[in-house]
DNA sequence: GGATGGCTTTGATGTAGGTCAAAGGGAGGC
DNA sequence: GCCTCCCTTTGACCTACATCAAAGCCATCC
């Protein structure tokens, strides 16, 4: 039972003040690295934010693209379809990253984007940003680089499910995770998971039992703790060494 | 034993007319949309060319960006490296692709690009290409289009690692060829593949083993027909239909 | 407060694909 | 022309993970 909530206005234009310029996550986002004479240049481009409940969608695969959309505050995920209704989770997403980007090449977006908690995004008019790209450099410097690092990102995702085995995948999924709560500013060594075990699974390339099964392991092995959705990295060097495989040493 | 070749002078600029204005890959590459007026702004963006032996490489990971590459003919694959040594198949890349997005993130290659035949690219300084799309806004929108249709690829890469099974992985990868050649104006249904066996099991997480049993499978029920590297779609349909995996009717 | 329904855990069993092994074919080098 | 080396094919066996199943937990709804 997905928390529809109302279906009501889903822009939400009564924030006078959208501003990149006093915004927490500025260096983690589109933004990084403006000139702060600039930077009302930017606030103008993010013209209203949009809020999301649980389980709604951001967009769906099909839809055309409008905006570009920087996550403020909460968890989403982008899921492909497979045309025969399978679908696999290609990421998760949280605050300072940029969603949409899948819809540049062909104007339509080509995969779905959910909540997976209440969530708060900034919506960025495409045709604006590729506009204002041209007069700031480095702001096309800093649109160029993200959507570099998200094929980055991606290669990273085809190893893991190309030629890791499952508590390898496990173990670069929750470094991973840790790695990006820390560069945010909250603890790398203990959150809590957004996601079902489910999506994990579809994520890792991976069933759901094998996720809880390899959890479980991790705990007994004293690599982590799990209750429920609160993790704690108890080791996390030789999470590490799962991953290096060779060196259970100071990696 | 890879045939390295003579080490020799890999930078080409014995070539006077290295026009993409003349080019008849222009409407795939970099170029597309470009008014022909404006053409020989590209023209000098891509400067020289540079030919590659089998088994050369393009670029290694760690090597700092200089530029990007458009392959004018030939094929190569890209290679991501696990710390441990093991490393994948990321894609296959031929005449047309834009290779070397990778590090525009970072400012380092992520990836090793290697040679699988004879091969001829253009190389493209990366800073000249972000100046000059700053000055023609179709060279902006191609750049970010092309980049957004490798976030796009990885994505039915990850689907594929996913949550297919072995023979649906090889019919993906034979349908994409296939269309891939029959864009650039080749047969469909009749293409060399310049990979080994144990290349093609590394992109698509199978050991080559596998890859050479699935194809004598799809050989036996008349899908297709194999001879070493030469292959033929015999039954485009059927193979079709393995993806789709519910009907077998006319897909 | 009890009921409902998702999510999770854990066990028993099955299987796709990996691993190991051996032999056959082509292409390039001498 | 012959040799060598890689690539490929095919078979026999094994293992990691999937599948099926059942029971427990937590949150939410009534």
């Amino acid at each position: 039972m997905e928390n529809h909530g109302p279906p009501a206005s889903p822009l939400d234009r009564g924030h006078p003040h959208v501003a990149c310029s006093s915004c927490s996550l500025r260096e983690l986002c589109l933004p990084a690295g403006i000139d702060p004479r600039e930077m009302e240049r930017i606030d103008d481009l993010v013209n209203h934010r949009r809020k999301l409940k649980r389980g709604e969608h951001l967009y769906r695969a099909g839809a055309s693209l409008a905006s570009l959309y920087a996550i403020r505050s909460g968890t989403m995920k982008s899921c492909v379809l497979h045309e025969d209704g399978r679908e696999q989770v290609a990421g998760f997403h949280m605050m300072g990253d940029l969603l949409g980007m899948d819809a540049i090449g062909g104007g339509r977006h080509m995969c779905d984007i959910v909540a997976l908690e209440d969530c708060e995004v900034c919506e960025i008019p495409f045709s604006c940003l590729e506009q204002l790209s041209r007069e700031l450099p480095p702001l096309q410097r800093q649109l160029h680089r993200i959507m570099s690092r998200e094929i980055v990102r991606d290669y990273g995702v085809m190893l893991l499910l190309g030629s890791m085995k499952a508590e390898e995948r496990l173990a670069a999924f929750l470094l991973n995770l840790s790695q990006r709560f820390a560069t945010r500013g909250y603890s790398a060594s203990e959150f809590n998971l957004r996601m079902t075990r489910e999506e994990i699974g579809s994520y890792l390339g991976l069933k759901l039992e094998t996720i809880s099964r390899v959890l479980s392991r991790f705990q007994q092995d004293g690599l982590i703790e799990v209750h429920h959705k609160q993790l704690r990295i108890a080791d996390a060097k030789r999470l590490r060494a799962i991953l290096g495989q060779a060196s259970t040493g100071d990696a």
